[in-house]
DNA sequence: CTCAAGTTTGGTTTTTTGGCCAAAAAGGAA
DNA sequence: TTCCTTTTTGGCCAAAAAACCAAACTTGAG
């Protein structure tokens, strides 16, 4: 692989480490400050081994960097960029969503 | 599903689109502007029905608009401010790539 | 040392995704 | 209409990703 395919590659791999919606909540949480595994645990919802190969996503991705303290572990945000990204995303899909909304309306009242 | 799932399933939609090369490949080069379905299957280099699939996926997820001329269809990026983002990943990028020869390099020399 | 708490790893199953082929649409031109 | 070009759709198969459970690992406390 060359060095501009790989570089592809990388880049594909932060999108799809973020193109979950499990993920997609963890990084969300951590806009606010580091989180151990147990409180994003709580947060997703799922068991633990399953949020704990998320992390590892995401981590092997670069989006989150990992630091032990005693026996819990803190996940925190390494690419800062990703909430300024998320900021547009959350306008976008806003935007979309009410215009889905605006589009089902009108289908239900013509037909 | 609530109002608040529905939005972070839609903003997964957008990041999972985004996250595959092809669909990344399109995308990049739509920066420059609009082409049409055969130009973007030159580009990607995968097959006609393939890259097809891959841009209904990124329409779906919104990142992309499509417009019909003729026999042929443009597509164009609709989601404007996946450039701005894609700057910073590709940053991100380099910087991990570097890091990532020095200590490739590194544990090299010490084996 | 053993024990408990927190976390990761391995194995298995199920689900999703990607790629290719052939067939079907959708237009434009004759 | 028929033919030709461009694009999408459907079917199938292989590969990748996700979820779950059980087992293993790591560290601090007693």
């Amino acid at each position: 692989m060359n060095r501009e395919n790989c570089y592809t590659e990388m880049q594909a791999k932060i999108f799809k480490a973020l193109g979950h919606s499990s993920r997609l909540k963890i990084v969300e949480s951590l806009f606010a400050g580091e989180r151990c595994v147990c409180e994003l645990q709580a947060i997703v919802g799922s068991d633990m081994s399953t949020v704990s190969k998320h992390l590892n996503i995401l981590k092997e991705a670069g989006v989150l960097q990992d630091e032990r303290r005693g026996t819990n572990i803190y996940y925190s945000l390494r690419m800062k960029c990703v909430a300024k990204f998320l900021n547009c995303v959350e306008e976008f899909v806003g935007q979309t969503m009410e215009e889905q909304i605006r589009i089902y309306s009108r289908s239900k009242v013509s037909s």
